[in-house]
DNA sequence: ACGATTACTTAGGAAAAACTAA
DNA sequence: TTAGTTTTTCCTAAGTAATCGT
């Protein structure tokens, strides 16, 4: 990179943005900006900074040169890990490329570059879509398809149709013991879909057929007996004004009902649906007494507890129907699960933190609000009598049944299909497939973004800082939003100044970031990281004359980091390397914690502890679950018991050997052995229990699904059940396996991520 | 080239179901 | 059977990123 034109680009870059900046200037000066935009701030402070870059970085690079020649020693420590760490995956990532030629060919894309890559994307259509639509269904008998990985290679065929059989072979035994517990229920077998064509350039489907959205039953009316009161006195609400109290009835047990943005929300737009009469007599929250109805739905919900096996039985075979009935849809021959076909029913909308829209009304959804998409060529769904749908489009470029708009954001909202679907599958196979080939060359891009930390020009600075936290911290990417419209929320691009602390030096580690902000759903990060210097110097320098409230990389935003990702390699996003990074660190600490000796609960926790390294490289918290401390006495308590039963039966072994000492028959020699059995046994159930609650602590405030579900390589931990042979089952519940299936079905012992 | 809109993934908590001990 | 606990499923908010439209 030529370092004269880059910084002249920088320039015309800065100058380019006068225009617009200057306007905000004046504000900037007079320093009385309430910082509530944050996209101006951004404008400012370039329009401040910016000529005055190069000049800020070349007396800034003297500096650091000067004090890294001494300096670097002491920042050995770090770099050295850091430095070992990288070794490691270069070299995992040899020995995983030869054996991966050979392994599964089909499901790991074998290039790198983008030529084979251009003939996938920009290909014409052939006739694959044609072949889907047919050939499903008899796809029991092998017919000898490759799977189009988003990067195949020709020359692999002929291996993959191997792969394919013997896998295949495994995995029918397999679903025969399934088909027996199961019996009559699933008569066809399931679908591979992963072992047939994809389609190309953005064409989701060709048929599609649906029944619509379940909508969600309509209000009814409160018995006349339960009575709301204002200002102590009885009032009868008219039914619209009543729904909506029933709302907040029913929250009352909650404490955000005590909040005052709520109340205040949730006032306002109830008075929208009174009468006028309501209206004029209803002007204070305060005054309304909700209770009867409070205690009548709490009621309620006692009785449906203690209703009879029958009445329970009932409603589960309605609901069972109801599933049946528009639960499932037609995509191209088959018949797939939809995730969410019943529309989201009325409420107080209720955001995550401190969200400024709380307690406000979700409308309820009509069929005129709804959008239904299907093929032309299907039974279209009918709208309830006497209503219409908004639109029936037909556009399979998108994968969504049924969408609304939303009131609270006015977003969308979409009924789309369960993650067992062939459409939800193999986009997440492709996710995983993206951050396998971001392992071949992130370590070209490390050195990249280290190079761009020397770079004269602010903004390839600061891209570069945030793609290291992205890479080393897992943070994601941070898109702008709305000030005002949600939590106040942040991720890298989006950081603040007030979100980190710079320390010099603290508990004897140099160059600490100490990063306090909260992220998505208003889950804190906090973390002390030590940082290489010159990301520590880079961040002094974007912090430089900046109020607390401005932004850390003012010159960066997720569509200037995405771009020059873009470049990078093919399809590399933000997200992919929380992705990479997620997945190679449970490759690798399943590696480091797996003990061939253990057992297999002890496996098992293993297993849990490296999935836990990742949940916490992720920031995947939650809260303590609420009987924690009970669950763990409990456990404790078992623990004792069995402690004891376990001394018992040793004390009754060493007897029963004494005796067989002294008697030398049969019997008391019989009943030693039967004792050895017991203690065996019994120790096996303590250290079981063991397990059970070192890992129960452990996970006390770590959540481990959102991880196993979305950023994990479902085949390491397949391969890593069946290299030990642990049934799959103890990882992946029935809706896991659902998902996965790709995965179980594909992957062998010896599969590298 | 941008802001807005759209599509789709990721997320934690609540509710329901399943399991277990009493 | 019941009551208590744990696991699973449901729910939908809150992100990311691509695309649209100007």
């Amino acid at each position: 990179m030529s370092g004269d034109h880059s910084h002249n680009e920088d320039q015309i870059d800065c100058g380019s943005r006068v225009n617009d900046s200057h306007k905000h200037k004046d504000k900037y000066k007079e320093k009385e900006h309430k910082h509530k935009d944050h996209k101006k701030d951004k404008e400012r402070e370039k329009s401040k900074h910016g000529n005055s870059d190069y000049k800020d970085f070349s007396e800034k690079k003297h500096k650091e040169k000067e004090k890294m020649k001494h300096k670097d020693g002491s920042t050995d420590k770090y770099k050295d890990k850091h430095k070992e760490k990288r070794k490691e995956d270069k070299m995992r990532s040899l020995d995983g490329k030869i054996k991966k030629e050979k392994e599964n060919g089909f499901a790991s894309p074998q290039h790198f570059k983008s030529e084979p890559e251009n003939d996938f994307y920009h290909s014409p259509k052939h006739d694959k879509s044609l072949k889907r639509e047919r050939d499903d269904d008899n796809d029991s008998e092998f017919k000898s398809k490759k799977i189009k990985t988003e990067n195949e290679k020709k020359p692999k065929k002929r291996k993959q149709d191997e792969d394919m059989k013997s896998k295949k072979t495994k995995k029918l035994k397999g679903e025969v013991t399934d088909g027996k517990k199961k019996a009559k229920k699933e008569p066809e077998e399931k679908w591979k879909w992963w072992e047939e064509e994809r389609y190309t350039d953005g064409v989701k489907w060709k048929f599609l057929e649906h029944k619509g959205p379940v909508f969600a039953p309509p209000y009814e009316p409160l018995p006349s007996h339960v009575k709301f009161y204002y200002d102590g006195k009885q009032m009868k609400l008219s039914p619209e004004a009543e729904e909506v109290a029933t709302f907040f009835a029913k929250m009352l047990d909650h404490e955000y009902t005590t909040k005052d943005i709520f109340r205040k929300n949730f006032f306002k737009d109830w008075r929208k649906e009174m009468t006028g009469e309501e209206k004029a007599i209803i002007t204070d929250l305060k005054k309304c007494n909700f209770n009867e109805m409070s205690e009548y739905f709490k009621a309620q919900s006692e009785a449906r507890k203690a209703m009879t096996k029958e009445d329970k039985l009932k409603i589960k075979e309605e609901n069972e129907r109801v599933l049946q009935e528009y639960g499932f849809c037609i995509m191209d021959n088959h018949k797939e699960r939809i995730a969410n076909f019943r529309i989201e029913p009325p409420g107080l909308f209720r955001g995550r933190g401190d969200h400024p829209k709380m307690g406000m009304l979700k409308r309820r959804i009509r069929p005129q609000d709804i959008i239904v998409n299907c093929s032309k060529d299907s039974k279209h769904p009918e709208p309830p009598p006497g209503t219409k749908w908004k639109e029936v489009r037909h556009d399979n470029k998108v994968t969504w049944l049924v969408s609304w708009t939303e009131n609270i954001q006015g977003s969308i909202k979409y009924i789309m299909l369960n993650p067992s679907s062939r459409i939800k599958g193999e986009k997440d196979w492709q996710k995983y497939e993206t951050a396998r080939r971001l392992k071949k060359c992130v370590d070209r891009i490390r050195n990249q973004y280290r190079e761009d930390w020397k770079s004269k020009e602010m903004r390839i600075r600061q891209r570069a800082v945030a793609l290291y936290f992205i890479d080393k911290l897992a943070l994601r990417a941070g898109n702008e939003k709305e000030e005002g419209e949600t939590a106040d929320t942040v991720g890298c691009c989006s950081l603040r100044v007030e979100h980190i602390n710079l320390h010099p030096e603290s508990d004897g580690q140099e160059y600490v970031v100490e990063f306090d902000f909260l992220g998505k759903d208003s889950i804190r990060y906090y973390n002390k990281v030590p940082v290489e210097k010159r990301v520590f110097k880079n961040l002094q320098l974007f912090m430089e004359n900046k109020e607390p409230d401005d932004d850390l990389f003012d010159r960066l935003n997720t569509s200037i980091l995405n771009k020059h990702l873009q470049e990078l390699m093919d399809g590399l996003t933000a997200k992919v390397f929380r992705t990479y990074n997620a997945s190679i660190t449970l490759q690798q600490q399943l590696k480091e914690l797996t003990n061939s000796e253990d057992n297999i609960p002890a496996k098992i926790l293993s297993y849990n502890r490296a999935n836990r390294a990742v949940a916490i490289l992720c920031n995947h918290q939650r809260a303590p679950p609420k009987t924690f401390e009970k669950s763990m006495q409990n456990l404790q308590a078992k623990i004792d018991a069995k402690r004891d039963q376990l001394s018992d039966a040793k004390r009754e072994l060493k007897s029963a050997k004494a005796d067989a000492k002294v008697r030398k028959d049969e019997k008391s020699k019989k009943s030693v052995e039967t004792k050895k059995k017991a203690v065996q046994r019994i120790e096996e159930q303590l250290m079981k229990l063991e397990v059970q609650a070192t890992d129960r602590e452990e996970n006390k405030q770590i959540a481990l699904g959102t991880s196993k579900l979305n950023y994990l390589d479902p085949r390491i931990s397949v391969a890593w059940c069946k290299k030990w042979g642990i049934p799959v089952e103890k990882i992946y519940n029935k809706t896991q396996r659902e998902k996965f299936a790709w995965a179980i079905d594909m992957a062998d012992d010896d599969f590298e991520f």
